[in-house]
DNA sequence: TGTACATCAGTGAACGCGCGTTCACTGATGTAC
DNA sequence: TGTACATCAGTGAACGCGCGTTCACTGATGTAC
């Protein structure tokens, strides 16, 4: 059953991707190889035949997951100039969709509390992703570059932890203001 | 080996406070049933004397670890009056020593994640302590007490997440770069 | 271009291990009289 | 107040189960000539 050498970097690409998924819906330590796998469309056996363990799958398919987002984001931006760009990204971000979308959505949202518990290779493949994001909103602040940067920090953590909190809560209406608060409050810095 | 009633509500307690430590400290899945009775100081055998399941001593836990919270931020906010008492609150929450005090430090932090995908009860215990926080900085907020509750829920979501990244950031300079920004950022809304 | 052999992606079962939970047991505490 | 018995907090071993990982095997692909 061995597979040509494209159809097998093609199997890699789905795991990262099904892992990515995976993970973010059930957590780094909820979602074992085989429900990996199985998301894959593979038996648990064939994993070891692309990764060294799941600790590298972890990190690949985080690094995937970010790369997306930024994508995501990028691509909102270069949609529509200005602050009004910033404005349409950051609407997206703190939307009840994305707030719902958890396979998809923000992997420091459904991750960062267990990745602050991991090795400092998966922690370093985060910290790019959150540099990549701030990079990106400072990017279309209307102020020095210096004082952007800093900004944008600010603005990713009002964000992360809104959205954060917003799937917590289980009044759906507190749920709701607290995305729609901090798209406002964000909306008046940007 | 019978302990008396009195002994027995002590040593009830004293699990409730070491799993909250522990799951704080590992996360929820990352502590088992015999770590948080080895923290106790006891066998794992008899935790089925005090709960039902882990999950029981996960919702009470939780609920003891917010109160913690709450009660050092009313305290902090009892000794000093006005803006200033709620400036040191947050300073206190955003500083580099809460930061790195895992075990004490903030269940949203630790736990928000995980909370996401626990049972409702779980969740409702973390709905109720985030509602908690939220009235204790309103009421130090200028400003009419609708507004106030609505500006308290994106501060809130301003802290968790600024200390949420600044865990996970492996660049030491730019977790206290996220901060310090969210402190100054708070700082000039209260 | 064709043939013979080596390689290796994927399968499915098995491995050891740690988890949450159960259980028989111990002996001090609580209760009934 | 004292005695006899029931209760039950805590121990330590065992339970079944799911996890990450390993392994023998299969058969299509890649390579050497």
């Amino acid at each position: 059953m061995r597979k040509s050498r494209q159809e097998s970097a093609e199997t890699r690409r789905r795991i990262v991707e099904a892992a990515s998924l995976e993970f973010r819906s059930r957590g780094i330590s909820g979602a074992g190889v085989a429900d990996v796998m199985a998301a894959a469309g593979l038996t648990q056996g064939g994993f070891y035949k692309h990764f060294e363990s799941k600790e590298h799958v972890v990190e690949e398919s985080l690094t995937f997951a970010l790369e997306s987002m930024v994508e995501a984001m990028a691509n909102t931006l270069a949609a529509t100039p200005g602050k009004r760009g910033l404005q349409k990204g950051i609407a997206d971000y703190l939307s009840l969709e994305y707030r719902d979308d958890v396979a998809n959505g923000c992997p420091f949202v459904a991750l960062a509390g267990e990745v602050a518990r991991s090795s400092e290779s998966v922690r370093d493949a985060m910290t790019t992703g959150f540099v990549k994001m701030a990079e990106l909103i400072a990017g279309r602040l209307e102020m020095p570059a210096a004082a952007a940067r800093k900004e944008a920090l600010t603005m990713l953590s009002t964000m992360i932890g809104a959205v954060t909190m917003a799937r917590v809560v289980t009044d759906p209406s507190l749920s709701a203001s607290i995305l729609e608060q901090a798209r406002k409050h964000l909306a008046r810095l940007s």
